[in-house]
DNA sequence: CCCTGCGATATGTGCGCACATATTTCCGGT
DNA sequence: ACCGGAAATATGTGCGCACATATCGCAGGG
């Protein structure tokens, strides 16, 4: 009878795509679902977390599961480092450092990064190349007290996000993808008219010292990011 | 000594960030480390299984655990029907079907559906309001082969998406999202100019018999999709 | 020298038990 | 009727054991 949660997991789902426990309902206890399927509650444990991590049951303790009413389809988008991406594209990947200097952030990025407008932190800019063609633009700001040897660090040879994922622990990001029309720069750096329409990703990153860098990436027309659900 | 995997896997991260195992590395395995930490060794698995999932570090059977060389963040995007997307943003949704017919697919979504270029589904245009203001329009093809009920749904109502999330099970998606510019179409619904940027979001879904449904969604110029990393 | 098969090993998973923890429910006191 | 606390209950988690499964590496045969 028993084999696996995977097993129970898929009968589960079955019943709930079969209706047998309506949306919103609440589902059989552990045990209940143990002795009737012949397993261990551990694996009926097992099976009904799996089903909470992809939303379609919701679980309490002591009030129990419930099918979720409207189950919300999760996407893991698997965001590589920009050289990975470009290689598994099948391009082979360039990288070109197109700016470094100390400078004061925009009030905008400041408040990302939760640090006081106009202090002076590490800007680099960068251009991302697919077999030499441009990939990606993007603009990104350091805050060197959170990201030591960053400051020493020319950016020449290794991306920033590379260097930082290599070299500082980082607990936590946040990231908003949208459309823009592509600026003046961000034209003249992939090759494309201004006000074309273009990806943007900006993504904030924190390490257990607080925030660590605050990124605007730009892609070049036509890109477009996948995930699955 | 020991106190739940959650402490276990804390000090593990800890470590990998303190690089007490450099990155592509081997890790002790489960059992040592059950031991060094006075805990069970399903306790370090639990552990380490979360780390996986998070992409910290790589497992394979017998070959061991390694601390990921670069870590690949995995972003995991909440995509929750377009209504209560709305209601979360504080706005109040609507929704307007404005199409529902049954036509020949066009080559290039019959693919995604794997389906015979040509072939007579379901068609189902809708604008997705907040506050009365244009949100997303989305336009839809779905497989009644494979959505059961569909043919004789007017989706005047509910929106396409939430009545198939309630009554087709479905298995996989996959989707793309992209910046392109508003076709005449997507201006005139959305109320903006032809050509200005806009996020795109193509998904296709399927169930277990098949493909069930594809549609692209435009948001209204300036939206933004979110995510935590 | 190469190829194959077998054993060793690390992770994957199940089981039964126990206790922890969060909530709900209910009962008794005011 | 209201309120507070105890009891009941469902999930969360740990432990120790066992066996399953994948795969690495070595030994032996061709």
């Amino acid at each position: 009878m028993s084999a696996g949660w995977r097993e129970v997991r898929a009968e589960l789902a079955r019943r709930i795509a079969a209706r047998d426990w309506a949306p919103g309902a609440r589902m059989p206890n552990e045990d209940a679902l143990a002795g009737e399927l012949g397993c261990a509650r551990g694996t009926v444990n097992r099976a009904m977390r799996a089903l909470a991590e992809e939303g379609i049951v919701e679980r309490r303790r002591r009030a129990g599961t419930r099918v979720a009413s409207v189950p919300v389809r999760r996407a893991v988008m698997r965001i590589p480092i920009l050289r990975r991406e470009i290689e598994a594209a099948g391009a082979a990947p360039g990288y070109r450092r197109l700016l470094r200097e100390e400078a004061p952030v925009p009030a905008e990025v400041a408040a990302r990064l939760g640090v006081p407008a106009g202090v002076r932190l590490l800007r680099v800019d960068a251009l991302h190349l697919a077999d030499g063609a441009p990939w990606a633009l993007e603009r990104r700001w350091i805050d060197p007290r959170a990201a030591p040897g960053a400051a020493e660090e020319p950016f020449e040879a290794v991306s920033a996000n590379e260097w930082l994922v290599r070299h500082v622990p980082l607990t936590r990001g946040a990231l908003s993808i949208g459309a823009e029309g592509a600026d003046a720069a961000d034209a003249e750096a992939l090759g494309c008219a201004a006000g074309a329409p273009v990806l943007t990703l900006r993504r904030t990153t924190w390490g257990a010292a607080g925030a660590v860098t605050d990124v605007r990436q730009v892609f070049a027309p036509g890109h477009a990011m996948r995930a699955e659900i």
